[in-house]
DNA sequence: TATGAATGAGAGTTCATTCAT
DNA sequence: CATGAATGAACTCTCATTCAT
């Protein structure tokens, strides 16, 4: 249990590295049993249960409830984004790029199921006065929606995508993938939402219009 | 204030139309105080209040305060499809009733804004074992996709659509409305969403890509 | 509907018997609803509904829900003591008279079970502060009592029942009858009550012990 | 008020220990509550403040307010039916032990007055589908005339009672008890019921006629 | 007189949060 | 640090009672 050997700065970076683990057990509990029920019908209690802990513990780690949700929300955004970043920067045709992003974003989805069925449902609450907590979501939803307006700009400036308002169009995108996303997990069938990506991704480009553009 | 020529027919008229006129006033309040707070953050007490009734009363026109929300999301989405509905119907080409439809949808999300608020926010709870009344909202919104599915349709049998399942066609559409409405009220911008509908039809029907179709 | 040579007196009469007839159809509704399902259970609405009234209505007959209940105690006790009393002093051999009274009240109670199964679950309930009504039936309670004491005191007065305190002696035959009736409700047989006529009344003479008194 | 060397065991059976020792707090003071003004008039912050307790406190040692009344039900009676069990078990010639039997249980009915003035008033609450509990206090009542039937089927085999259904007999003494009780209480004066042991008992024995048996 | 819609106090119960251990 | 018993505010919902019609 002692270990003599160790210098004060090791031991303080060691109980740092713990106290992020037992963060984490936390968090990847509370992601569970919010996902299963919602921010409402989950309790603090039913969290710290399923994370090992005592219900008095999770608030060493988290302020409240509602930051612990938060939380949940922003790791799992942060993650998100990351995973669609990271698989869309190793493609270098920007249109390739956004099609890899949207099939990225779709196997997430895919991946965590649970989370996204809440995520699609009840966005996180906004109490009134906690602006600054809500904020970092509404940031993490700044980034993912401007990550996708990036790779939309990068394919507009080789002219591969028209022109026009990128943040607007970043929308539509992202506004198609949330909702054929809910359909399936309403319809809750067993095929993968990364099926649907081709199509999404098609939709996007061209649109539901038979005629040539412009023409 | 005294009417007693009236028949006893008459006096169930009234009364039958007096007892929908209350329950309007509460679905109206209850609108407003779910779509400012969310359904667990309302209290019964505030909706009543707000209704100008004791809370009690709200007890007379709804059975719990679950089927109240279910109740005014229904009323609100029949509203709002049937708005939609009428006004695409009207016109005859189908590529522009889709258009109208979109300007419709819009143009209502900006007069319903608040409701809209809890609608992009949370949906009904699914309180377990109520599928019956959880039915009634699904059917809504199936009836919803269904009106965009059916302009789809009349347009791919003119050939102004191309091919493709409509179905998913207009679950893109819709997720975009839904999203773009979304951005528009958290940002809560004074300018009216029906702006973007010209920008949100154009992109339904072309897609994002510079380069024609199949060419 | 009106009666032209009905004199004052006679349609103040006419009235009240109404009244009277009307008083009595909510007493029975609210015995039937009181015994199925107890004094806290019962919701005047219900007892209203039963009664062929609005709820309203039932605050024109009686002041209260607990006066309606008290109404209902003090009636049916009423009823079983008249009853009871009928029949045994139509026996003049003051012993058989006993017995005869103790087949009455068994009877009753067969007639009447599903009152006698709140009788002998809950009493009225003691409201602070409202002694008066709860002083009348407490009267009821005495009046019972004392009739069979008087039965009682007529057989020691011939020698037949041994000297002694007869009110001590009234309650144990009381507290035989209904308790021996609750063990039948409870056990809800269909087996006539009034079978435990001749054991009860055996046993309240000569009691359990085998030996002769005073050998 | 430190105990370092504690062990986890003894640290486990101290707490064990304190959880009863608050459950038996908080149900002397249910049963106080309940005892003065019955199950629905009594509320659960009343008695959570009898006991010096908060009131969500309470269901933490019980799972509901009924829950809470049939514990008190079932403790009283089992504490009522033991003392009077260890009572007459200690005394070998039958006839006496039940003589025993009914003045432990009068004598206990004195110490503990307020509990029976609910136990003669108002039997536990039968909730639809709660069979499971109400059949702990059912269980209880046949305890409780089982032990005295048994104390009656071993005077009967040494002939000093007469043959007979001896549950019957036992349901004739307990009605005796009860209602002699009831009455005590109701009139609410000071004398013991205890001295209403040898009446009770002589007229269990010997009932109220005058003439010697079949002789 | 009868109605029954409206009232609103009051109930039981839950659960996020705290803090002594 | 971790615990989990205790807290108590806040909730939904019921229903006896009133009173305008």
């Amino acid at each position: 249990m002692i270990h003599p050997q160790e210098s004060p700065n090791q031991a303080t970076a060691r109980r740092e590295r713990e106290r992020e683990q037992r963060r984490a057990e936390i968090l990847s509990a509370a992601e569970r049993i919010f996902a299963a029920k919602g921010f409402h019908e989950s309790s603090v209690e039913s969290i710290a249960e399923a994370a090992g802990f005592a219900s008095g513990t999770i608030y060493l780690y988290f302020q409240d409830k509602e930051a612990l949700y938060m939380a949940v929300f922003i790791a799992k955004l942060t993650q998100l984004i990351d995973y669609v970043e990271t698989r869309s920067r190793s493609v270098s045709q920007p249109v390739e790029a956004l099609r890899c992003a949207i099939g990225a974003q779709l196997e997430f989805h895919d991946q965590h199921r649970a989370f996204f069925q809440i995520f699609s449902r009840e966005r996180p609450p906004v109490s009134s006065g906690k602006g600054e907590e809500w904020k970092q979501v509404h940031d993490c939803f700044g980034r993912h929606t401007g990550l996708l307006r990036s790779l939309i700009e990068a394919a507009q400036k080789r002219k591969l995508l028209r022109k026009g308002d990128s943040h607007r169009m970043a929308l539509m995108l992202l506004g198609m993938l949330i909702h054929v996303t809910r359909d399936l997990i309403e319809r809750s069938g067993p095929e993968p939402m990364a099926e649907q990506a081709e199509f999404v991704a098609d939709f996007f480009l061209h649109g539901a219009a038979v005629e040539r553009r412009a023409a």
